[in-house]
DNA sequence: AAGCTATAG
DNA sequence: ATTTCTATAGCTT
């Protein structure tokens, strides 16, 4: 099971049983080990048992929903470690951006639910964004939410001493913002708009601060659109050390591009192995950061800023029968010393302190394309069936008191109910309801899928009400969630 | 297509 | 904990 497994895996629950957008977000624990995924996280979908619009559900069918899904991102856990040995963090709510706040609060090996009300004056939405540092909220970076603060603050934020990336004392949250004067998407426009500023970016700056996101999974591209190699330098300032540096980068450059674009069928008529680029970048880049000129008070002001120029690549670098070495030195006399004439044509005074040349604009060669945006359905279909089999088998052959104690459960047994953050999960204890809580959660179990045949053809509401909690669970996954009580309720 | 800004991990 | 490196999206020209 690798990431696209997963994506590939809810996509298909998302067409054969009208799943909603819904989201839980994934995460590996340890991205530095080993290579099984191709990203560290992916949102996935949810089943929605009602088919319900999205934004049109009443608290108490969106509960459902989260459990449902809590549940399916348990097994999934579950299930990665046991076939992988990696552990992941999740988290289960209604959008991309949610799911990946709420799933940093049970952190490594654990998952977090933002539980309803999702409306409303107590909207759990709005008291768990609120407490966030506007930076933090995904798609505010550096700039944006230095903008946002110096506005609220109505004066520049201090920052730590030293601190370059980031960091200041003067935190303001997401409530900070929400609730200062005047403030609007217009006006949010006005403070982050401008020159190369996506279009929009103060309604949509606006939105996240209301804990509204409406991005949409994507599919994981199979070919990447762009190979860089960089390195960063005290000083590089004369041509013989630019040239020495072109040979390394270059060198690498065409090595990653063989690793990255080539595609080795071992099958051929008379055995010998053959290699084919299965993509062919048309351009290629060379950036510069030039180290920026002391100030008048004798301090150096940071610039992260780069400049670049671009052209075609040259064809030759796709020769397989010349060596490397031969093709390096051809682009750079050829490519690169050109173009880095061209950023830089005096012919001295400059000192970089980063170089970057890539290759971007990616064709795909013929024969590699898939129909359908490069997926092969038979193979899709044909996993799914190994899928839902082994689940099925585990099903069969693991008594439910048994699949519920192996490996995934001990951690959340283990957990101590941690008091403040304004999150609530699916729990036994959650008698009032409306007290905000945070814990980790439910266990799983693949009943989920076992007969999923009838997962739509039973919306005529077979579920009933949980007696532990109350939630009103279908009829397919109560099994699923009295072990979710039994264990949490052993704590 | 090229140049650039901003962001994430 | 911070910096470096890689990659992406989307703007402007």
């Amino acid at each position: 099971m690798d990431c696209s497994d997963i994506v590939d895996f809810n996509r298909q629950l998302l067409n054969r049983h009208d799943l909603q957008h819904s989201f839980f977000q994934l995460v590996r624990d340890d991205p530095t080990q080993g290579f099984e995924f191709d990203a560290t996280s992916v949102s996935g979908h949810m089943y929605n048992p009602a088919g319900l619009d999205s934004s049109d559900q009443s608290d108490d069918e969106l509960r459902i929903r989260l459990v449902l899904g809590s549940h399916l991102a348990q097994h999934m856990r579950h299930k990665l470690e046991e076939d992988k040995g990696y552990t992941s963090t999740v988290g289960i709510s209604t959008s991309k951006l949610l799911a990946k706040l709420v799933g940093s609060l049970n952190k490594p090996k654990g998952q977090t639910t933002l539980m309803p009300p999702y409306s409303g004056t107590t909207s759990n939405v709005t008291t768990f964004i609120d407490a966030h540092d506007i930076g933090k909220i995904p798609n505010i970076g550096f700039k944006m939410s230095h903008k946002i603060r110096d506005h609220v603050l109505g004066r520049t934020a201090a920052y730590d001493t030293g601190l370059i990336y980031g960091g200041t004392k003067e935190s303001v949250t997401v409530g900070d913002v929400r609730c200062t004067n005047n403030m609007s998407p217009e006006l949010l426009e006005k403070l982050l708009g401008g020159a190369g500023a996506e279009r929009g970016i103060g309604a949509k700056a606006w939105q996240l601060i209301k804990g509204i996101d409406d991005s949409e999974v994507k599919e994981i591209r199979k070919m990447p659109s762009q190979i860089s190699i960089e390195d960063s330098y005290i000083r590089l300032d004369t041509m013989s050390q630019i040239m020495k540096e072109f040979r390394i980068l270059g060198t690498s450059l065409l090595k990653r591009m063989r690793t990255d674009l080539l595609e080795s069928d071992e099958v051929d008529s008379t055995g010998i192995e053959q290699a084919r680029w299965i993509a062919l970048p048309k351009t290629l880049r060379l950036s510069t950061r030039p180290r920026p000129p002391l100030n008048a008070d004798g301090t150096r002001s940071r610039t992260f800023q780069r400049i670049s120029r671009s052209g075609p690549l040259p064809n030759f670098v796709f020769s397989l029968s010349e060596s490397i070495d031969t093709l390096v030195e051809k682009l750079i006399q050829t490519a690169l010393l050109p173009m880095f004439r061209r950023l830089h044509p005096e012919s001295h005074g400059w000192n970089l302190s980063l170089m970057n040349i890539g290759v971007t604009n990616m064709v795909e060669t013929a024969s590699n394309d898939r129909s359908g945006g490069g997926r092969d359905i038979g193979n899709m279909f044909k996993r799914q069936e190994e899928v839902l089999k082994e689940w099925k088998i585990e099903d069969r052959d693991v008594p439910p008191d048994v699949l519920e104690i192996h490996q995934c459960g001990e951690d959340l047994q283990a957990r101590e109910p941690v008091s403040e953050t304004p999150v609530v999960c699916p729990q036994p204890s959650a008698g009032s309801g409306a007290e905000l809580q945070n814990s980790a959660g439910e266990t799983f179990t693949s009943d989920l899928v076992e007969d999923e045949g009838e997962w739509i053809e039973d919306d005529d509401e077979t579920g009933s009400l949980c007696q532990t909690c109350g939630t009103s669970i279908p009829d397919f996954a109560m099994a699923a969630h009295e072990r979710f009580h039994s264990h949490t309720t052993s704590v």
